[in-house]
DNA sequence: GTCTATACTGAGATAGAC
DNA sequence: GTCTATCTCAGTATAGAC
């Protein structure tokens, strides 16, 4: 890769991730890349094409993680089924962590809130998507298809969002560390995924057959962390 | 109001809606509109300033429902706190039922979602959610005020997505009914805020004094609906 | 007070010289 | 591969018609 390419590329990353895609100009990343505008034209075509170049960089450095993690916790719990939280882990971690890219974090959940995904990279996360929808199912298997898609859903959302920004009324939560905050995503959601929807959420929270079983399978990881 | 005016709220509504906010040119509001350019900026200022007059053109009528709701219920409880069920329902009904305005939601969700919430209306919103944090610090007042917060965060994610977009895997989401939408994600969204998140997820959602509470007021909640 | 016509600046994109 | 010049369209500003 020539280096105006490449200088390009993380110019981008960074000001995409800070500003936003549309907030970012190309004239923007020109000055700051120290190239010229019509490079980024020959390089990558159009600003949509760059930001789809940046994305593809990165996206599959953390989508082999996921399946990775879910690889290992699936087969720590064979011949049960993977742990939803632990399914969920999987999912979340690798998005926050990469350390050497943290503008890239901010950017993938910009992608994600402003519908900015492009189809290349639709398709990149497609197969990690149903990899992950599959081991969900064998979690939850009473649970329909299609209220496990909306709880997928409802998860991706809070994830996007905590990507890209921090609790506005808390200044502290901004220097809270991505372990951390993995950890707070990753209850949340799995309590989420856990609850039959048809119930109501906490008030019956005990009964149903769903949480039951989900509780079963947590019982077996206990044990078997013993 | 102008008939002028009037009609480039409504189309900026629909449009910034359907499209986005920086994906909408005036050009394009203009030409649906059948107005001049200049008006915009005559009635407006300018087209983040048209964003937030249409914005609180109509906030003003969610918050308030959101209060009312607020307050009916947490009057049913009384003397104790509202269950954390009923709160999440009483910020998230509104925002999806403006049967007369669903561009306005789909707006909403781009608003929350694009980052795009002027000043203006961040006011506006801030004391709606100073009032639900405190209610929500009454129905888990062992919860710390800064998980309570980080768990708000995700349940605005998770809100604002769906405001926006359906689960893409399943075509059949896009027909499902506002109301229907509102029930599975208020039980999503409160079963995150009652499990605690020290104690991880879904495996020991039974344990801890958190979800035994929580669980107390909902058969409360349970006995006085008999 | 309302609205129109027009021009200005900066955006992304493109053609062609080197 | 790189750079200049230029195109179109965006948001914006203003002068002036009614």
């Amino acid at each position: 890769m020539t280096d105006t390419k490449e200088k390009i590329l993380n110019t981008a990353e960074w000001l995409f991730g800070q500003y936003g895609y549309s907030a970012t100009s190309l004239r923007h990343i020109i000055s700051e890349a120290g190239v010229n505008l019509a490079a980024i034209h020959y390089h990558f075509g159009s600003k949509q094409d760059l930001l789809d170049q940046v994305i593809l960089r990165k996206v599959g450095t953390v989508n082999e993680r996921r399946i990775k993690l879910l690889d290992q916790f699936e087969a720590e719990a064979a011949p049960k089924p993977a742990c939803v939280e632990k399914i969920v882990e999987a999912f979340i971690t690798p998005a926050f962590m990469l350390d050497k890219s943290p503008d890239f974090v901010k950017l993938m959940g910009r992608v994600h809130a402003e519908g900015l995904m492009p189809d290349i990279a639709q398709r990149h996360f497609q197969p990690v998507i149903d990899r992950f929808f599959a081991a969900l199912k064998r979690a939850l298997p009473w649970m329909p298809a299609e209220e496990l898609a909306w709880k997928a859903h409802f998860a991706l959302g809070a994830m996007a969002h905590t990507l890209t920004a921090r609790p506005a009324a808390y200044p502290e939560a901004a220097r809270e560390s991505p372990k951390k905050i993995v950890k707070r995503l990753v209850a949340f959601i799995s309590s989420g995924f856990c609850t039959p929807a048809e119930l109501g959420a906490c008030p019956r929270i005990r009964r149903g057959r769903a949480h039951g079983a989900c509780m079963a399978s947590a019982r077996r990881e206990e044990e078997a962390m013993r």
